[in-house]
DNA sequence: AATTGTATAAAACGGCTGTTTTAATGTCAA
DNA sequence: TTGACATTAAAACAGCCGTTTTATACAATT
């Protein structure tokens, strides 16, 4: 057996990324296999860590999953800011809201966990779904819903808001959900830079003339 | 035991009997659970068979799952055969279409298997997915596609079409494939015929409006 | 220098899994 | 009845799983 003496200028930086290697390994595996088919030990060769590196750094295996789900998802939201044009119009908001999903979704570098994470929460949601909706789902369907809900004025119910932010989210993710099924159906459809600025520009004039109609119909009402 | 059925060939029914308790069963679990955290022993439980059933019947786990696939898949085209309200108005036809859709989303028997498989095949898709586009997605596209042609008129293009019927069944399946999402995010969230009735005629009266709004634009355009 | 706390390593432990083996049961044909 | 065949049942198997235990090495503190 080799004892292997480390270079004292790198033990700190081994043994502190130790917990990120096994995040990004973690995430990989995740995101090809499955929760119940990923292995604990398949994850911690991936990292270079020990079998038993998991229990240490996350309690158990469970808790590495929901830390790994958070970290994909704080990723996801770093590298793709939902917006950041709060003083524009409601218009081009709901635009920069759109293309700013999209661009998440077809992303293909490491957020790209997200998006498959995210699928298999849907098929079998864990325990770790509830602390994600909270911490990270809520906060922009909140921000969607006052978006909507500024557009269509007072008049505009609760639930019509609700129901409209749905629609909108919908046409968005529906690209994730549906891609296997899309791609087959429309084998010339494209996943690159310009296709996301084209189904953004879609949705948002999609949804706008929606909520103009909607609009329009609460004027009448109020008459 | 009364056999009713005067066929000579009793072996196949008593083993077709076996056979197919295992097959309801298998669906109900594997629509639960998925395939990895699905154990054979709960399967044979609820099927009120030996675990050895599953290896004599369907060779292994996996021969199973995949005769189950078949399975739901029948049931599903038994139940809903595909909608034809090609005399109502083109606002009418939307709003069944739209209807429909949710019935088959919302469905708690044996079809729901079915939403739940085909969502396992969108994020590792198989062999039969493929003939599944085909045989049943691709018609009820074109359907869709031809309701929305019809009702833009002469001066909409084949890809705004696309985008916009895209945008209407995205709206639709949203509820199925995002379901934890929304009952987390809403726990009053039902999901009875009444409320069926609520989001059909939301998804009809949101893409409508935004269908009208493309059409005045066209018309803006053409003149 | 001794102690404490943190991180990694190797090995083993129960437990559960899919599958197989072996035996028993029931059914039909001769 | 007898023999052949299909099906069910009980038990055991071998393997992999997540987790724990135990021991060791290192860093910082006292």
């Amino acid at each position: 057996m080799d004892i292997l003496i480390p270079n004292p200028n790198t033990i700190d930086t081994v043994q502190a990324k130790t917990r990120q290697r096994l995040l990004d390994a973690a995430g990989e595996v995740f995101a090809e296999q499955g929760f119940h088919k990923a292995t604990v030990r398949e994850i911690c060769n991936r990292a270079g860590a020990n079998v038993a590196a998991i229990n240490y750094h996350f309690r158990d295996k469970q808790g590495l999953y929901t830390s790994v789900l958070q970290y994909a998802h704080q990723c996801s939201a770093d590298k793709y800011p939902p917006y950041n044009g709060s003083n524009a119009r409601v218009e081009e908001q709901l635009k920069l809201f759109a293309r700013s999903f999209l661009l998440r979704i077809f992303d293909e570098g490491r957020p790209a966990w997200h998006g498959k994470l995210m699928s298999r929460e849907m098929i079998e949601p864990t325990t770790a779904l509830d602390a994600l909706v909270e911490n990270n789902i809520r906060p922009i369907a909140n921000q969607l819903e006052s978006l909507v809900g500024e557009y269509l004025g007072q008049g505009a119910s609760k639930q019509l808001i609700i129901l409209c932010a749905r629609s909108i989210v919908a046409q968005c993710v529906f690209y994730h959900h549906a891609r296997p099924v899309i791609s087959r159906l429309y084998p010339n459809q494209q996943y690159n830079l310009e296709e996301v600025e084209l189904l953004a520009d879609h949705i948002t004039r999609f949804s706008l003339g929606a909520l103009k109609e909607f609009k329009k119909q609460l004027k009448a009402v109020k008459k």
